[in-house]
DNA sequence: TAAAATTAATTGTCAAAACAACAATTACAT
DNA sequence: ATGTAATTGTTGTTTTGACAATTAATTTTA
C-alpha cells in the first residue's frame, strides 16, 4: 500500500482552496471592496510587478490569455487597471494599476493577510516549510 | 515575523491544483472518455455513493446546488447517471449511475489514479500525514 | 530579403462557480 | 390543524476556465 492509494488528496485540495476562496470573497464584499478573488489576484500581482504583459500574469496566475483579457477588461472598466503600448513590442501591453486600483490593493492587502492568518492558525514554521515543498514538489512533477 | 506573512501560499495552493486539474484532463481526454474533472468528481462520488442526493453531492464536493443540477444534467444527457424519486421526500432526487456510467468511472479510475501517483513521486507517508494534517487544519479554521 | 514560424492578444463557445430568486415539498410551532 | 420556516432542486445572470480560431506583430530561417 503506497499513499499515493489512499483516499485521493486531490479532493482535499479542490475543496480546501474551494472554502479559501469563498472565505476571501466574503471578507472582500463586507468590506464593500466590488471585487471577486481572481481580480484580487491580479491586481495583487500587476500591483508587485508594474508594466507587466498579460501573457506573464497569465503564467504567473496559470490563467490562460482568454481569461487575463476578460479580467483586465473587467478591471479597465471599473477603472482599477490601464492598459499602455509597450514601446518595445507592439504586440503587447504594459499592464498597470490605476491610483484607484491601488487604493483598492491597499485595502484589499490586510484583509487577505486577515483571512491568510487565519486560516493558518494552529500551524507553524516548520508545516510552513513542509507544506510550500509539497506543493512545489507537486507541481513540479506535474508539469514536467 | 510570522509564517503566516510569507508569501501568500494561497497562491500556491490554487496555481497546483489548476496544474493537476490541467494534467488529469488531459490524461481523461487521451483516453477519449469524453468527461470533464468536475463531471469525474461526481461520478467518483456517486459511485461511492449510490443514490446520494444532489444537495448532499454538493456539500462533499464543495458545489453549491445549481451546479450539481447542471453537472448532473449533463452526465444524465450523455447516458452516465440517472435521478430517482425518492420514496420518502419528494423534494429530492436519488442519483445513481447508469452502467455506462460505472464502466466510465472503471476506465476513469486507473488514470486518476495514474496521475495523482505521478504527481506524489518523490513524496513518502510521513509528508502525506502532515499535508492532510495541514489541510485539515486549514479547513477547520475556514469553515468555523 | 521574403516566406515561414512564433508570439501576444482578442473573440466565440461551452463548462463550471457564485449569487439571487423561485417552486415544490416537508418540518415545525403554536 | 394551520400557518410559518426550512429544505431540495431549478432557472437566470455574471464571472472564470479551457479550447479553438483569428489578427497583428515579431522572429527565425532559408
Amino acid at each position: 500500500m503506497n499513499s499515493s492509494d489512499q483516499k485521493a488528496y486531490f479532493f482535499k485540495i479542490d475543496t480546501t482552496i474551494k472554502k479559501i476562496r469563498y472565505a476571501l470573497q466574503k471578507a472582500l464584499d463586507e468590506a464593500n471592496l466590488d471585487i471577486t478573488v481572481d481580480q484580487w489576484v491580479l491586481i495583487d500581482h500587476i500591483f508587485r510587478n508594474p508594466g507587466i504583459s498579460q501573457n506573464d500574469l497569465g503564467e504567473m496566475t496559470v490563467k490562460d490569455n482568454p481569461t487575463v483579457t476578460r479580467i483586465i477588461d473587467l478591471l479597465v472598466k471599473k477603472g482599477l487597471s490601464e492598459r499602455k503600448m509597450s514601446e518595445s513590442d507592439r504586440r503587447r501591453f504594459d499592464v498597470f494599476l490605476t491610483e484607484t486600483g491601488k487604493e483598492v490593493y491597499h485595502k484589499a492587502h490586510p484583509i487577505v493577510v486577515h483571512v491568510r492568518r487565519k486560516s493558518w492558525s494552529g500551524l507553524n514554521d516548520e508545516d510552513y516549510f513542509i507544506f510550500t515543498r509539497i506543493l512545489d514538489t507537486i507541481y513540479k512533477n506535474i508539469t514536467t
